[in-house]
DNA sequence: TATTTATCCGACTAAAATAGTTGGTTATTT
DNA sequence: AAATAACCAACTATTTTAGTCGGATAAATA
């Protein structure tokens, strides 16, 4: 399990498809302007979500990309898992490659926590990550109407609207 | 809080450590043997380690370094944290970077995910790793005494001597 | 049917992070 | 005095990350 910018890249994308896409499909060239991504790193990455079945993509006019599945049944793991397919093998994991012995015990204590993260991030699936903010968004907004600067207040309600909250 | 194969090898020479060390310092060339990184690029590791306060060096002959708390007072996001200072400046974290909004809400929710990555491993301490495996050696000694092939125990049974379990 | 939109695809490139090297110095023990 | 091992900085090779370029293909629409 490894958790880098890149995982950080798709993680955000998917939640930018979670949030937008409830009416149809959305356009990588969307994403790309709301998260300021490049539209061809962006691809290079919806190849491999694709290919792990986590989106379908419709092609064409008024094409773009949607979740394979329900909020719920994505989890962050899942997302980075995907994008970060073909880069690991991480000397010996768990099998027989060392010499004295003594490396494999740390190398497998290493692993155990890997596995605890992974176990962990499975947990968290998109709908967890969106109802989190929502719940958020919602007592900001009920706070800045108890009297404060509204300025903030329509920032906020704005956003609100925007992503279907 | 990111995760690569830096603080791989960061957790992976602190668990040495936390094994290894609890009669004296242990250099830098034994973890780099063991372990099987590179001296120096465990030096490099271990300056930040040492600025963060995780470990304490003794120079000269017989000298090296020990854990400058106990196993429990020293968890995973510590180490990780340690060794990657200064590299992240995550574009806009919180603050208020972007222009339309939009997204500041991903990029918050990503901020929350990390949060709670950070609180997990907090919770992780080299005590809690070292224990572990220590449970997990001391089942398979017992299952292997009670009549398996004999080649694997004297194996685990050297390994257990060698790292005081 | 021609045009537009957007996915799909591969090869290439720039920049950054990772890992390791080299060549020292300083402190401490024996 | 010699040996050990931390300390330190600058340099290098490799890999990963991120992005570019130039297309091809599928579908909607005018």
């Amino acid at each position: 399990m490894k958790l880098t910018t890149r995982g950080r890249y798709a993680v955000t994308a998917m939640l930018d498809l979670a949030l937008n896409g409830k009416q149809g499909p959305i356009s990588l060239a969307a994403i790309s302007q709301r998260q300021d991504i490049s539209l061809s790193y962006l691809e290079q990455l919806f190849a491999k979500l694709r290919k792990n079945d986590l989106v379908a993509s419709v092609r064409g006019p008024g094409g773009g990309y949607r979740l394979s599945r329900a909020d719920e049944q994505i989890n962050v793991a899942d997302i980075i898992s995907a994008v970060n397919e073909s880069t690991d093998s991480t000397s010996c994991q768990g099998k027989g490659d060392c010499q004295n012995g003594e490396p494999c015990l740390t190398h497998q204590l290493w692993n155990d926590l890997s596995e605890q993260i992974h176990t962990f991030l499975s947990g968290i699936s998109l709908a967890t990550l969106t109802e989190r903010r929502e719940v958020k968004t919602v007592s900001e907004r009920q706070i800045k109407q108890s009297g404060e600067d509204s300025d903030v207040n329509v920032e906020t309600l704005i956003n609100a609207k925007a992503l279907n909250l």
